[in-house]
DNA sequence: GTGAAAGCGCTAACAA
DNA sequence: TTGTTAGCGCTTTCAC
C-alpha cells in the first residue's frame, strides 16, 4: 500500500502531513486532535488511524503561539529541598496534572536576584499562570512584575489588592495556642527559636503572634531569641546549643518549624537538658519525623500539601474565568506530644 | 517627544515593535537581544534604551518554534515529596539555571501510566532534554519511546545502549559493605527492610550486593525481608513492628533508606528492643536527621545532590554537542554512628 | 461539515 | 554592519 508521504522518515510529522495523508484539510485534523468542532465520524476514523500510523504528536509550542495559551504554568519556590515546600509542589504539581497543564519549576533561593529572573523567565515563556512561594521582593516591585502575567497566587504573602489570589495558613493562632499551652503547664520563660533576617510574612505572622500572646498572658518579653534556623539541622543545633548554654533559665523553647525543633532537641540532648522537664519543646510542621518515639515532638499540623491544592486551584480559577482574586486561609491543627508536659 | 509606537498601549511589545521604535530592522534588533552576530555599538545602545522604554520581553514560545530549541529541559521524578528525589530535583534545577534553562517537573508517582504520559508531553513540548528518574517502563518500551527525544538522561536504571546517558550510585558495593561491618561487630542473623514489589534498578542492586555478600561471608540467606518501604514512617514502622514480633532471632537489620532506618528504630523503641545492644541498625541515604543523638544512624553518603548536578551535566553535553551517551557511576561513604557497635 | 488564508513572534539563510 | 525573505506548526476567522 503506497501513502502520499512515505518520504517523511526521520522528519517531524506535522498536521500538515496528517492532513495530506489522510486527505483532508489540516484545520480537520486539528478538530480531531482538539475534539472540538464537527467531524464526520467516518473522517475522524481516518484521522486517527493516520495519527496512529505516522506517531504523529502535536507541537504545544507551535500551539501556544498560535492559540497564546501555553497550558503551563510556573512555580517559585525558595527552597526546593525542604521538606516543606517539596509538599506544596507535589499539591500544585497534582491540581496542574488534572487540568492537563505542566509545571515549570523555578528554585529561588529566597533571594531577591533570582525572584525577579524567575518572574521575567516566566513570562517570556509565556505561562498561563504562576504560583508563588513566599515573595522576598517588595511589595513595590511586585506591583510593577505581576500584573504582567496573566494569572498570580502567591502563598505566605499578605493579599495585594486585586493584584493575586494569596494562599496562607493561620499560624497567628496557632502561635498564641502554642504560647498558651507552655503557660497551662507552667512555662513562663519561653524562648523562640526564629530565622535569621526574616521579614517574609511566615515569620513576621508567627512573631505578631507571639507577642500578642505575651501580651494577653502578661508575661515578659521573650528573652534573647536564637537566629538558628536555615541552614542544616547540624548548624541550627549547634547554634542553639550555643546560646543555651549561656541562658540557663530559660524553660520553653518554640520553634520556627519542627527541623528546627528537632535540632534544639538534640542541642538540649547534648547539654544533658531534660525535654520536657527541664525544657518544653513546641515546633510547626508535624513532619512525620515528629511522631517517631524518639522525638515525639508537640506541633501543629500544617496542611502543607493543601497550600499547594488551593493555590492551584485559585489559579486555575483565575485562568478560566479571569475569576477574581482570592484569599484562602487554612487553619493548623495543634498536636500534643511528649516534648511538652501533660 | 514623539514616538512611532505610542499606540502600543496593552499590547504585547514585539521584536517588530522595537525594531521600528529604533529604526532599524528587526534581525538587529534580535542581534542585539541574543547578542550574536555583529552589531554597532551605537545601534545597540539605541536598541537597548527601546527595549528598556518599551518593556519589551522576548517570546520564548515563538523563539522555539523557529529555532527548534526550547532551552527547557524535563524532569521526571517518581516522587517529588521524598526528601531523597528532592535532592536530586535541586542538583539538576542549579545546572539548568546555571546552562540558562528551565525546568519542567512531572511528578511519575512511579506509575507506568504517568511515566508514559510525562514522556509524550515532554515531547509535545519540545524540550531539548529529559532527565528520567527510575524509570518504571519496561526496556522494550523506553527504547520505543526515548529515541524520540532531542536528549535523555537516565538516573537509576541500567545503561541502554546508546539510548540514553545513565547516572548510578554503587550501592552495590555499599550494600557488601554493610554487611561485612555488620559481620566485623558479630552480628550474623541479618535482615533487610525493603521496599515492597520493587523491581526497580536502585532496589534491585542493593539486593545482588545483599546476596553477593552472604555468598561470600558464607552466611545463611537472609531471613524473611520486611516489604515495608514506600508509606510514611509510620506505616513503615507499624509493618516492622509487627515482623519484628515474630522474628526474635535477628540481631542485624538492614534498610533500604534511612527513613526506613528511622521507622525501624521506631519499631524497635515501641518493643523494647536495644539498639544497637540487641539489634544494631544500617541505613541508606544519610540524611541530616541522621545525625542527631537521638537517632544516631550508621549509615551511607549517598550524593544525592550530586546525581542531580552529574545528570544535568551529562544532559547538557549532549544538548550541546550531541555527545556520547556516558555512564556516571558515583560512590557513596560509610558513615559508622551509633545504631551500630563499634 | 469542511476548507483557505492569514498570522502568532521569532530565527535562519542569504543578500546587500 | 545591517536588511530581506521565508518559514517554524499551529489556531483563528470567515467562507463555502
Amino acid at each position: 500500500m503506497e501513502s502520499k508521504t512515505d518520504n517523511l522518515i526521520g522528519k517531524t510529522i506535522t498536521l500538515d502531513d496528517v492532513a495530506k495523508e489522510a486527505g483532508v484539510s489540516r484545520k480537520t485534523v486539528s478538530r480531531v486532535i482538539n475534539a472540538n468542532g464537527y467531524v464526520s465520524e467516518a473522517t475522524r476514523q481516518r484521522v486517527e488511524a493516520v495519527v496512529r500510523k505516522l506517531g504523529y504528536r502535536p507541537n504545544l509550542v507551535a500551539r501556544t503561539l498560535a492559540s497564546a495559551r501555553s497550558t503551563v504554568i510556573g512555580l517559585m519556590i525558595p527552597g526546593i529541598t525542604n521538606r516543606y515546600f517539596s509538599q506544596v509542589i507535589a499539591g500544585v504539581e497534582s491540581i496542574a496534572q488534572e487540568n492537563q497543564y505542566s509545571v515549570l519549576l523555578l528554585n529561588t533561593y529566597g533571594d531577591f536576584a533570582r525572584e525577579r529572573d524567575a518572574i521575567r523567565l516566566l513570562e517570556e515563556h509565556r505561562v498561563d499562570g504562576l504560583v508563588y512561594n513566599t515573595p522576598t521582593l517588595p511589595v513595590a516591585e511586585l506591583r510593577q512584575l505581576l500584573p504582567r502575567q496573566k494569572a498570580v497566587v502567591i502563598i505566605g504573602h499578605d493579599p495585594i489588592e486585586g493584584m493575586a489570589g494569596t494562599v496562607n495558613v493561620d499560624v497567628y493562632s496557632a502561635m498564641i495556642q502554642a504560647v498558651e499551652h507552655l503557660v497551662d503547664v507552667g512555662r513562663r520563660r519561653i524562648a523562640y527559636v526564629k530565622p535569621g533576617i526574616d521579614e517574609r510574612y511566615p515569620h513576621r505572622k508567627r512573631l505578631e503572634g507571639l507577642r500578642e500572646a505575651f501580651r494577653r498572658l502578661k508575661l515578659d518579653v521573650p528573652p534573647l531569641m536564637v537566629e538558628a534556623v536555615g541552614g542544616s539541622i547540624e548548624d541550627t543545633s549547634n547554634q542553639v546549643e550555643a546560646w543555651l548554654s549561656t541562658k540557663p533559665d530559660v524553660d520553653a523553647i518554640i520553634c520556627y518549624n519542627d527541623e528546627a525543633a528537632v535540632a534544639t532537641i538534640d542541642a538540649c540532648d547534648r547539654l544533658g537538658i531534660k525535654i520536657p522537664d527541664d525544657i518544653a519543646i513546641v515546633g510547626f510542621d508535624d513532619i512525620s519525623l515528629s511522631r517517631i518515639q524518639r522525638i515525639s515532638l508537640t506541633t501543629f499540623r500544617i496542611p502543607r500539601y493543601e497550600v499547594g491544592v488551593a493555590a492551584a486551584r485559585i489559579l486555575f480559577e483565575q485562568i478560566h474565568s479571569t475569576g477574581d482574586t482570592s484569599e484562602v486561609i487554612l487553619q493548623s491543627a495543634f498536636v500534643k506530644r511528649n516534648s511538652t508536659p501533660a
